[in-house]
DNA sequence: CTGAAAGCGCTTACAG
DNA sequence: CTGAAAGCGCTTACAG
């Protein structure tokens, strides 16, 4: 008995079943269905003959098989570190969108990749870059100056927000110093003179930025650093509440900070929370601002003061940047592109800042 | 004078760069590099030289000319619609995140595709089942039946909350109505009567049966539906917010409903900020309930009250369920598991709920 | 245990 | 204007 033969699902068309639907070469199909510099040298009615033929038959040129003879997948590869709580944040968010809008403009596909720490996957990198790729836009906040070393050599990088500088590598990022700088000014200008900094990672180049705008906008009006406001955290929601949390606990009975600078949006929606749980009213008791401009910016009650970084339009130039690299890749180096490039940030001023309360307020007992 | 020759990047090295290292044949180093079936047949020795010869060379096995012999690129792909506002909701954030997750672990690249409208886009599937990905996941809860019809043939598919059962596709969904129903008995039971549904895209399933499982619950402590409490909206945190507004103007003087039902945690942050700029205070004067359990839910201050769907789970069964349909492609159709899988789903109380109070509350006069 | 051959589906010179 | 040949880097039978 002959094995029950399986239903098999047709085989998809390939060009030499057009070519024989059409009584023509393979190559001919190949000429006026995928070739750009060669179609027109194709009769009329052959061309027409094969368009037709590949209508019938739903012909689909083959990507892996293109890609192997082109070296070119048309596709970008984004690789992003995903943290302790091992998921994608509303940073993230925003830049894979204007990564996602670039690459569907310019007809690439885009594929994700994630690792937990670049220290410890790094090497990770190298695996993705085997021809699935045509490059690779790093999203690199948290990126380690050893993970930095080990990159690949056969792939273009960009990178965004680099932690460090790579060799030969362009980053986008933002003018995060002027950011901070901003915002104390603003809240400065609204009669705030108390002004907490509740701080991203210490060491990453995004959290030392900001306090670096928080420090020379409190010196451009003299008021001294003090170091019982400023409150370092990480850029974890999370752990800004904590800290927040840590800070009033140990403070109770001393005067509440005017307003407070949050290194991010995150953190400051974590500082919001410890506030209504202290019975504090924002922005009536306490005003609060925040970096970034994500989706939670506009979700907390009240919306958030912040400093936006256009992050999609980031995405989008890493997207660009990256495809012209991919495109001259053994011609002329990328050094004479700017690098890094840096985008302008901006004050968005919400409900979460207002004047300081005429009767300064006290820090109020917690419950543990 | 020669043309200057560009300084290349050197080329990747090939199996038979390997090879010739390593004094052996091609697919002797093919046997113990890639090979999982054939590589116990080479000596240990010639074995040995050949890895090291990777080793030094830097071996990589390209991965589409493997993907182009195996017919299998061990990628996914995952297809989301954007919707008016073009961007990546905190809904499609977390199932993004489970896939990638399983992705990860079976090993297998993920890549992204967007849609603006299934029926505008729809036919734009088929570009990308082309060898590029061995499966497609379809984030689907706006998919038309129209573009349902449309699916390529040579892929397979799972759909995550399908608008529309397709043929001969698994959808993994979660029990809403369940959901919207223990939410209302939730607020049943701390004492409200008077609870207002806002409602996602009426037609869309995860619309109907969110208002399913309202109106059952209401039907099961005798409380009448009330078609002025009905207020239609769709899953746009923006026409959620303006829904409300619209509906406070049109009622002020009214009585305040005790709780808002909203169809997911977007309109409820919608909901929020209307009440906020009313100066109605929640929970105190009015509860607020929101569903999904997205980001938004615990960003919000206060934190909402919702039904959790284990989205990244969900996500994560979709990789799983999608990657047995492709392994088994042309054997046993996958009728013999389940369709559609449904998730359970769990009410998740926060601060955003309390009893309502004692002296009911009156729409106040909203600034126009 | 190891190698020569054929082929996956396409494209790029090269002939005619 | 069109086709036969070679090759992209790999794997899978098939010989030896």
């Amino acid at each position: 008995m002959p094995p029950a033969i399986s239903p098999k699902v047709p085989r998809a068309a390939t060009l030499v079943d057009v070519g024989r639907a059409a009584g023509v070469s393979a190559m001919a199909a190949s000429a006026v269905l995928n070739g750009a510099r060669t179609s027109s040298r194709i009769a009329e009615d052959t061309r027409k003959r094969i368009l037709e033929a590949a209508a019938t038959l739903r012909y689909r040129p083959n990507a892996t098989a293109r890609a192997l003879v082109n070296r070119r997948m048309n596709t970008i590869g984004v690789a992003a570190a995903l943290g302790e709580e091992s998921e994608l944040n509303s940073y993230a968010l925003e830049v894979i969108t204007g990564i996602l809008a670039a690459s569907a403009t310019h007809r690439q596909s885009t594929t994700m990749f994630t690792l937990h720490d670049w220290d410890r996957d790094a090497t990770r990198l190298h695996s993705w870059c085997d021809g699935r790729i045509d490059g690779l836009i790093l999203i690199a906040p948290m990126l380690s100056k050893e993970a930095g070393k080990l990159l690949p050599v056969h792939t273009p990088f960009v990178a965004l927000h680099a932690n460090h500088q790579l060799p030969n590598v362009v980053n986008v990022e933002s003018d995060e110093e002027h950011g901070a700088y901003e915002m104390v000014r603003f809240l400065i200008a609204q009669g705030h003179r108390r002004i907490m900094h509740v701080t991203g990672d210490r060491g990453l180049t995004g959290a030392e930025r900001r306090i670096a705008g928080y420090k020379r906008a409190l010196a451009s009006v003299g008021i001294p650093f003090a170091k019982n406001l400023f409150v370092p955290a990480t850029f974890a929601s999370a752990d800004g509440r904590a800290a927040l949390r840590a800070w009033l606990l140990k403070h109770a009975g001393e005067p509440l900070p005017d307003a407070i600078f949050c290194a991010n949006d995150g953190i400051a929606t974590g500082c919001l929370e410890v506030l209504a749980e202290a019975g504090l009213r924002v922005p009536d008791d306490i005003s609060i601002g925040g970096f970034d401009d994500t989706l939670a910016a506009r979700t907390t009650v009240p919306q958030l003061t912040t400093v936006r970084q256009p992050l999609r339009e980031m995405g989008r130039r890493a997207v660009e940047v990256l495809l012209g690299k991919i495109e001259h890749q053994n011609g002329a180096d990328a050094s004479a592109s700017e690098n890094p490039i840096v985008f302008p940030v901006e004050l968005v001023p919400r409900a979460s800042v207002s004047a300081p309360p005429v009767v300064s307020r006290i820090v109020p007992k917690l419950r543990q």
